[in-house]
DNA sequence: TTCCGTGCAAACAATTTGCAATAGA
DNA sequence: TCTATTGCAAATTGTTTGCACGGAA
């Protein structure tokens, strides 16, 4: 059920010495309703519909403490805002330069890589935080020169 | 010779309509001459070291004039201003997002990978345009948990 | 002569910070 | 009570745009 989830979390914060404002159970309800893939500002968008004095501060500042307790996570796509991703829907990010379109791909298709790179560097790949840039199959044949566009 | 290079690019640049103007003569020499890694800011101070009227947005133009024509290309690794490089000068980035060191790693380590996803999602990895974030071989052994702090 | 590139100021987008008032524990 | 959190305004950072002038082709 998901309000159990959004009490769990607001317990998390509590226990940290956080607390369990308004604002926070909203935006924590949202976020579990809501796609993934979530700018701060499409976040707030639907926060506020239902909750006009919610203020997109507020919302950065609450994204944040939930990273800090590792309940949401953010990457960079390229360019334009972060995406906010909930912990437990990890996935990679193929992002395509020419039309901007997401693929999200399983874990497995990189677990050759992670080893290969924990092997020859001694570096740790972080599974959640880890976009991968190109193009997709329809922009390939689209555009036959497979030149960037940004 | 660095200065036949400078006269290659300026010649790209003609050939495509564009202008040879001193600001950006200056700039492309700057540019061969520093370490990879630079910041359009970082481009900026060392270019007005020797001619402090060269703006910042014309080095901003410049480098988009450049990277237009394939001579350089930009990353965003994570959080900050975009990294610059000479489009000769590919390889894959290892972010560490504990203390923000960029390993290289050699195409090599990615071409299972690319296989991958070229096989399975039709999707074409740019090699250039490609940053993993994780964590480094220190600072992995300083903190053990392995925790992301940004 | 044409029109591209420049400097400068100002706009912009995304995010962060300072601060007094408010409200959880 | 005590102090974390909020709303609001303002500051910051990185980048882009508008515009009139000057210089390359």
């Amino acid at each position: 059920m998901a309000s159990d989830r959004v009490e769990q979390i607001l317990a998390s914060l509590r226990k940290n010495g956080g607390r369990a404002s308004t604002p926070r159970r909203v935006i924590i309800e949202t976020l579990l309703d809501a796609r993934h893939h979530l700018t701060v500002e499409e976040l707030t968008t639907d926060v506020q519909a239902g909750h006009p004095e919610i203020h997109l501060t507020t919302v950065y500042r609450t994204v944040e403490a939930l990273e800090a307790l590792g309940i949401v996570y953010h990457v960079h796509l390229g360019h334009g805002p972060a995406q906010w991703h909930l912990a437990d829907d990890a996935h990679q990010h193929l992002v395509c330069q020419s039309c901007g379109r997401v693929v999200e791909a399983p874990d497995g298709a990189f677990a050759e890589l992670r080893d290969r790179l924990e092997g020859d560097f001694g570096f740790l790949p972080d599974a959640r935080h880890f976009a991968v840039v190109g193009w997709c199959a329809e922009c390939r044949s689209r555009l036959p020169g497979g030149t960037p566009s940004r």
